[in-house]
DNA sequence: AACTATTTATAAGA
DNA sequence: TTCTTATAAATAGTT
């Protein structure tokens, strides 16, 4: 617009591109300023120039935000806005929602309960009573059931240790009868007298270790009855 | 800038401010897109008149999101986005807050009681009891306050009832002195045997007719001891 | 909306 | 970047 008219188009020159840009850009936020001030507009102005550098204007009275905001408002073109306020009447929502539940639980632990009429506390205290027995009635089926379970892992663990005697019994005749001196230890009792009928559990657990790979002639000795149980929780 | 200086100051003709706006407007969006052209650069313009109305400018190689975008990433200042991230975040916890206050609920209800163990029930099944307790306590107080409170709304009636049946006894007494044959009737019996002291509040309310205005002849009757009384809720 | 006298912006050069 | 300045462009006031 000086010495010399321009065609509007790409600076191909960085440096003069830059320059323009420069104080184009001062032009534009001075016309900005001028508009804001001789009408009473509000203006936002952001800029990215081509080396990605960003300058804003924004009119004194207002914020860049307060501008978009107002922008995506007027426009409806928001689906930000609108999901924005879709959350926040959420939010409020629950936030309601939140305040009763916290009364309601607040009077079920008999707090808050100045502002109940009798009736409502007379109803307040047959829903509790009635509470009361439904979770006592769960309490003594889960109790139960519990029992019910321990009797069943007892009667189990019962059946194992016999199996494991009648096992361990079997196991020492067979030994018996290929070598008459098995099983006599320094003190001239045998494994079963010393192990007793008393603790099945200990026996179960030597019982394992003689069966151990490292003693083969155990292991591989005449088709013994040996069998594997599950370990019980 | 033409025709005359101006002062960079708000236009007080409200058309004159109205015709200046648009036209510089224009003008701006015009230096907005030669910067565009000229030097590569994206611009985003809002603006908003004196009169509410919004008008944008956008470089064609972009949109006015974008660029408020690219101005939030720039300048790290994160306007909105840390708002409604806020927001989510806070929604995502007032819903976990309710979801456990439902539960809270409903197990005080008696329901949702599946999930929970022996020791868990026996908590809440004492929780329950202990406020049951309160619930009960306070229910026997409000009780008791309004059974006082009737009490003494009896005790004050009857008082009233006193009064009056004094009241109507001498009212009587006056007449009879006044004229012997005064309150015989038909049966030959008078009003007080009519009456009789089983029902006060009949007697009042006969009492309360007999003094209306439009039977002078009894309220003017020698000045007779009567006296008003507030009526009770 | 068009005109135009004048102001303002700015391209090129320093 | 800033200043200068010739000149293009914008625009205030008018029609």
């Amino acid at each position: 617009m000086a010495r010399g008219k321009i065609q509007i188009k790409l600076i191909e020159n960085t440096t003069n591109r830059q320059v323009t840009y420069s104080k184009r850009r001062n032009g534009l936020f001075k016309k900005a300023n001028e508009l804001t001030v001789l009408c009473d507009a509000k203006v936002s102005i952001i800029m990215i120039s081509s080396t990605g550098k960003l300058h804003e204007y924004i009119s004194p009275s207002t914020s860049t935000k307060k501008m978009y905001d107002q922008y995506q408002q007027a426009l409806e073109v928001d689906l930000w806005s609108s999901h924005y306020e879709k959350m926040q009447e959420n939010l409020r929502k629950l936030k309601e929602v939140n305040k009763k539940l916290q009364l309601e639980v607040r009077r079920r632990f008999g707090e808050g309960l100045n502002g109940m009429s009798l009736s409502e506390l007379c109803g307040l205290e047959q829903d509790m009573d009635n509470a009361v027995s439904l979770i006592r009635e769960r309490k003594y089926k889960t109790l139960s059931n519990q029992i019910d379970t321990a009797r069943k892992k007892k009667k189990n663990a019962e059946e194992i240790n016999k199996s494991l005697l009648q096992d361990w019994t079997n196991l020492i005749k067979h030994l018996r009868e290929d070598d008459p001196h098995f099983g006599m230890v320094d003190n001239g009792r045998d494994y079963e007298a010393v192990i007793g009928y008393t603790d099945a559990a200990a026996a179960a657990r030597l019982y394992t270790l003689r069966l151990q790979p490292d003693q083969p002639n155990l292991t591989s000795g005449g088709g013994s009855e040996i069998t594997t149980y599950p370990l019980l929780e």
